[in-house]
DNA sequence: TGGATTGTTGAATGCTAATTCAAGTAAATA
DNA sequence: TATTTACTTGAATTAGCATTCAACAATCCA
C-alpha cells in the first residue's frame, strides 16, 4: 500500500472555489489542475472525472454551509436573532469581491438546467435540504412562543429560500449592501411579526 | 443590391430558444446553425460573432417580455389585478416543460457571472428596466388609491424582482404550479394589503 | 534488500468548439 | 443581356477541451 499524497480537503476546497468563480463548464480542467495542484491523471485517478470531482465539491460546499448554519442557528438566544443573522451573512457574501459572493449551488443550477438531470437533482436535493433546515428553525420559533407568523413552517421556509435564490440573482445586477439588507429585512418581515 | 434572404426576427426567436435551451456556453454554433437555418457564414455577417448573435437575441427576448409586460398593463382595470396577472404568468411560465420555462436575463446572467462584463452589465440593466417598469405600476396604484403597501414604490418593486428571480431557480428544483401559486401569492402580499 | 503494489506524471489523443474565407449564386443596374 | 454588387455556402482552420495511458517513483511486505 501507498496512501495518497494529496489532502483530499484541500483539494476539494480549491476545486469548489474554482466552479464558484468560473462556473461549471468554463472551469476547465486545466484551471482545476491549476487551483488544486494535481495532474489530470491525479484527479481521473481520485474523483473519476471532471463531473466526479464537481459533485465531491458540491458535497463539500454543502457540509460547509451546514456547518455554518448551525453555528448560527445553536446559539442560545432566540430564533429569530438567529434567522437575522442568517440573513446579514448572506448579504454579506452577495457584496464580497472574490468568488464567495456567489452561491455554488443555485449558480450551477441555472446554468446546468436541461443538461444534467443527474447534477441537477444533486443541487436540487441540497437545496432542499437548506429549506427544511430553515423550516425546522422556524418551528422551534413558532413552539418556543416568538413573534412569528404561525403560518405552516414549511410554506414560511419555502418562501424565505426563494428569497435567498433571487438575493442571489439580483445581487449579480447590484451588489450593494444597503439595497441587499433592506431586501433581507422586507424578507424577514414575512416571517417575524411585531 | 441584393437583400438578406432571411427574416431577422425569425432567426433571433429560433436563436433565442436555443439559448434558453441549452445556456449561452453550451448552445454551439452547431446547433444555432441548425435551429437558425442560417450557415455559419451567415451568422457572421449578420451578427459578428456567436457573442453579438446572443446580444441581439437578449434584444429580442426582452422586446417580447416588455411587449406582454404593457398588454397586461394596459388592460382597464385596477394595477393589483394586472400584478396578479403578471404574477400568474411567471408561474405559468415556469412550469412549462419547454425552454418557456427559463427567463434568459436571469439565468444567462447566473451562467456568465465573472466571464464577460460587457454581456453582464446589458443583463442587468434589462432587468434593472422590469424592475423600474414595475415600480411605476406600483406608483400608479397608490396614486389611484388601491389597496397597496405606502412604501417606497421602488423599494416595493425590488423586493417584487428578487422574488421573482428567486422563483426562477426555485422552480428548478420543484417545478410545481401549486407551491409557486402559493409563493406568488405570498410575494404579493407584501405590495396588495386589505 | 528486492519484488510487488499502488500512486504520480504530463505528454499524447481525439474530439468539439468558434471562426474564416474562397468559391459560388442571385439580384440589381445599365 | 452583361456587369457589378452583394449575399450564401460549407469545408477548412485553429484552438481549447476532457480524458487516457505508459513510463516512472515511492512505499510496503517478505
Amino acid at each position: 500500500m501507498r496512501s495518497a499524497e494529496f489532502d483530499r480537503a484541500h483539494v476539494l476546497q480549491q476545486a469548489m472555489q474554482t466552479f464558484m468563480e468560473h462556473g461549471y463548464s468554463k472551469a476547465s480542467m486545466q484551471k482545476l489542475t491549476q487551483a488544486t495542484g494535481l495532474h489530470p491523471g491525479s484527479i481521473y485517478c481520485a474523483f473519476g472525472s471532471k463531473k466526479g470531482l464537481f459533485i465531491e465539491a458540491v458535497s463539500h460546499y454543502h457540509q460547509q454551509k451546514q456547518q455554518a448554519f448551525d453555528t448560527i442557528f445553536n446559539a442560545q438566544r432566540p430564533v429569530v436573532d438567529s434567522l437575522r443573522e442568517f440573513i446579514a451573512n448572506t448579504v454579506t457574501e452577495c457584496v464580497q469581491k472574490t468568488c464567495a459572493k456567489v452561491c455554488l449551488l443555485t449558480r450551477s443550477l441555472n446554468e446546468i438546467e436541461g443538461q444534467d438531470p443527474e447534477v441537477a437533482n444533486i443541487l436540487a436535493q441540497n437545496l432542499k435540504q437548506l429549506e427544511q433546515n430553515l423550516a425546522a428553525q422556524i418551528r422551534r420559533a413558532q413552539h418556543q412562543g416568538e413573534a412569528v407568523n404561525q403560518d405552516d413552517a414549511m410554506k414560511l421556509a419555502r418562501f424565505l429560500a426563494m428569497g435567498i435564490y433571487g438575493m442571489r440573482t439580483y445581487a449579480f445586477t447590484q451588489p450593494d449592501e444597503a439595497l441587499l439588507t433592506q431586501m433581507g429585512e422586507q424578507l424577514l418581515a414575512a416571517i417575524i411579526v411585531d
